[in-house]
DNA sequence: CTTAGTGGTGAACAAGTTTTCACCCTTCGT
DNA sequence: ACGAAGGGTGAAAACTTGTTCACCACTAAG
């Protein structure tokens, strides 16, 4: 049972996150305040001070970069890779079944998932340009954290069935509907009710893979000048 | 084909190894000293330079702890995986020796590297959302195909540094001069002489990488801003 | 009103850490 | 003999980082 956290605090805690993800250590002080905004390092302080009393990290005083967070090894030793069932395309399959059913296999580092088994996560084929403002394009491969619809996060970037098709949104339920917002022109919000055929949300997104062809090149104007 | 290591060099590695078991972060290197019975912190860098010339830690200049174990460990290689290392950053580590460095190791599946041998292939990660407009963000992992500067192919997505950065860029060498474009907002297009220090095309993009960081969104009370 | 809890600023301080110098030693291959 | 590589000592110089203090502001709960 996560004990809640305030802006402040998810922030600091997403930006750590990221932070190890990137650079396979943590962050100072410093470098977290630059990051979100504040000047002082004892505020930065004050705030870690509060995600350890609720759990989420470990400090260790006076150590440079003492800086845990719980339930995550820093991987940095046996980086290893798990093989994923990948999924082209949704067509009519239930998507219950969708991890019983498997258009092959892709590997990925095990650093991808998040501390997630490997048993709920699948690959997914982005179907459409609906998230084109957060970088994922169509076809770009998903890989997906499968999640019961009543535990799925809210304003998080979801994976879901739409109208038979696999795509990428950002979903939030409220109010007993299923608010889908894609990220792109020409592409607008939508609710749905809970059970509606149409719409079933599959689980979070917790990377993005892109095949890019050696021959592709910007449809843009590169060409003519 | 590991490198032959000295009885010293493999003495520290070996604590540093299980420093980390332990602590799940590196040690100082007077740390490092204090174990293997050597006094001054400079003999223990020599030796860390010695097992980073080596290929087997890297270092971060500047950095507390800036210390990390690059490698895999035992029999980790799938048959269809590729184990690549990773670049984190350009800071003023010249181009051409870019390969010898590394902040970790990637795994990706082997079908990413297009055909390519893996050992002209890196990873990088995007220091800059130059290329949004091609759905690449800012922290990305760019996987990379080396290549000579003479043989880039033209009007293709290519990783280079640019002032001291890891970046992805369109390029396009014409009229003696690289035409480096972005593709996004607020990022505007340049021309570099062949041999400008501030420009050096590494290779072309064979694939994107994502860590999606979780959204830590806070169903419940949140504090006003 | 009062007390906690959360967030902030700034600066002084104290450690923690890496770099750099100057010099010394031994082994090994040319 | 000489140079290169691997190791070392010691200490000062230069940063990098975490801690503490004094003080301010806002919100929620008693």
């Amino acid at each position: 049972m996560p004990l809640p956290l305030t802006d402040r605090q998810s922030q600091i805690l997403a930006f750590v996150q990221r932070y190890m993800q990137r650079h396979n250590r943590p962050p100072t002080m410093k470098e977290i305040g630059g990051e979100v905004g504040i000047s002082s390092t004892s505020a930065v302080s004050k705030s870690l001070d509060a995600l350890q009393t609720k759990g989420y990290v470990t400090r260790t005083p006076n150590v440079s970069r003492g800086l845990r967070i719980v339930g995550s090894q820093p991987g940095s030793s046996a980086s290893s890779t798990v093989s994923l069932p990948y999924i082209a395309d949704a067509f009519d399959r239930h998507p219950a079944s969708l991890r019983k059913v498997s258009d092959g296999t892709l590997h990925v580092d095990s650093s991808m998932l998040a501390g997630q088994s490997a048993a709920d996560v699948i690959v997914v084929a982005a179907g459409d340009d609906g998230m084109t403002g957060e970088g994922i394009r169509k076809g770009d491969r998903i890989v997906t954290h499968l999640v019961a619809a009543k535990d799925m996060t809210s304003e998080t970037l979801a994976v879901v069935v739409l109208r038979e098709q696999l795509v990428v949104r950002f979903i939030h339920f409220a109010r007993r509907l299923w608010h889908v917002k894609p990220v792109a022109r020409h592409y607008t919000e939508e609710t749905f009710e809970n059970g509606d055929s149409a719409f079933f949300p599959l689980g979070h997104v917790l990377g993005v893979l892109r095949f890019v062809a050696k021959t592709e090149a910007s449809p843009a104007k590169v060409r003519r000048g």
